[in-house]
DNA sequence: CTGCTATATCGACATCTGTCGATATAGCAG
DNA sequence: CTGCTATATCGACAGATGTCGATATAGCAG
């Protein structure tokens, strides 16, 4: 078990593996950073335009693929995916005509392993 | 390693190992359940207070022990609190005269999960 | 240059949100 | 019952947010 434990420690992302927010209290200062990006997500449009983004080939997606699926108008697509960039959970380059978004995984990996629960367990063992 | 993975995915707590939103574009009514979690967290004092709340001896929290921490007036704290536990975050009971409060360890862990990358990921990996 | 398409910005508007003080409710102590 | 403490609810208000149509900007095609 232990060692299964050490794994599990080794596997999460880089500079992203300890953090969870149960086990110590959020200094205001983190919790207005990560309110932030949480914002970005609290949104279902925004949700689904993260989620479509990063499950297209290559990770990445054209606007014009993402206009489609809502039944918002373009500026507002414009304008979410202006939220998610600005939150640092996607990152954006004009090719030619068209722009393309990407997920930032990293960002999304600090928030999961922000919100991630001892577990299974036993794990608030500590105290 | 196989064998670590296994360990890994057994870990996780029970039905929430496999959605992670960067596979698959999310469903139109998964995405607003979700962002009403995600409300829930894009508030640096509802973030300080769940923190708070999970990282108290026992896992939970009497209200008493959640005002004065914070420059906002008992009410606003109350409201804060109420908006977590309509999003299934936390838990709460009366017990006497006090009320206590303590995180819902699952609905986080669904969050974290969905919000979990591809990993180590190269997550540019394709191109 | 003149169009044409893709995307972003602007201005307006209705709705939602965080905050407060005042007040109501619940439970304990006399 | 009468107070006292702990917590929730109410009503109000300023500011943020999501949405739109109109319009501006960027790049390609003739």
């Amino acid at each position: 078990m232990s060692k299964s434990e050490l794994v599990v420690l080794g596997q999460d992302d880089a500079a992203v593996c300890c953090s969870p927010m149960v086990r110590e209290p959020l200094g205001e200062e983190a919790a207005v950073d990560l309110a932030r990006m949480f914002k970005a997500l609290s949104d279902p449009v925004r949700l689904r335009l993260l989620s479509l983004i990063a499950s297209y080939e290559g990770g990445e997606a054209c606007v014009c693929d993402l206009t489609g699926p809502f039944d918002v108008s373009q500026p507002t697509i414009s304008h979410h995916l202006k939220v998610l960039r600005e939150a640092g959970l996607v990152g954006s380059e004009r090719r030619g005509t068209w722009v393309y978004y990407w997920v930032l995984p990293a960002a999304l990996a600090k928030l999961s392993s922000l919100l991630r629960t001892p577990s299974g367990t036993a794990a608030g063992d500590v105290r």
